[in-house]
DNA sequence: CCTTACAGTAAGTCATGACTTACGCTGAGA
DNA sequence: TCTCAGCGTAAGTCATGACTTACTGTAAGG
């Protein structure tokens, strides 16, 4: 059920960029405020969302924080999405098969 | 960049559940909003969302409206996630070695 | 036809959450 | 130890969007 989180954290379009931002390399939060239209602040809080969906993960660096890509926070939506491609396929079809018997 | 439209299409946990609903066989609107809590025009302000980001399809049958689950419309998420697995790797990879040479 | 079931649309309300500025805290270097 | 860089937090604003009720349109059945 921890798929939710992740559809929220990422359905944010500035949550995404920084998202994406780190898959190069971890940046600090001055660096990912730098290469967004937002204040840093702005950028903290959405560090914080993406953190608490377990999407990335902290190291203090002296007096800057370190943030980095936390794959393992994808799996669950990951899972969930290929769940789809299991069971739908078997409804449409007997959806088909019902139809045909019942037109 | 369509899986953005997607991301904000299933944050919504009420369109989730819709969504979800969808899996085990098609439904018509009335189907879908007896099984939620909220009013039936809100079921259908939903399904116009889902329906606009591909994840749904509607048949008309009478007066009623089929709707069913397009798994097409899960295609570009489910693409956009598999690529973490590729590049977040090696991205990692290089950040560990990176400070084991500048520790 | 006339009625009724089924759904989409309009319009308005209300909460959520994405921003801002201002402030406080903590390490590192002079 | 003083100062400054780097961040997190607080508080307040504002837009978005998830709801509601009321209305309109359409297909089927008497």
């Amino acid at each position: 059920m921890t798929y939710a989180e992740t559809f929220t954290a990422l359905a944010d379009p500035t949550r995404r960029h920084i998202f994406e931002a780190l898959r190069a390399r971890p940046k600090s939060v001055g660096e990912l405020a730098a290469g967004q239209p937002v204040s840093r602040p702005a950028v903290s809080q959405h560090l914080r969302v993406l953190e608490s969906a377990n999407l990335v993960s902290v190291e203090p660096r002296g007096t800057r924080r370190l943030y980095a890509i936390r794959r393992e926070g994808l799996e669950d939506l990951r899972t969930y999405l290929e769940s789809f491609w299991s069971d739908v396929l078997s409804a449409y079809g007997s959806e088909i098969a019902r139809r045909q018997n019942d037109p």
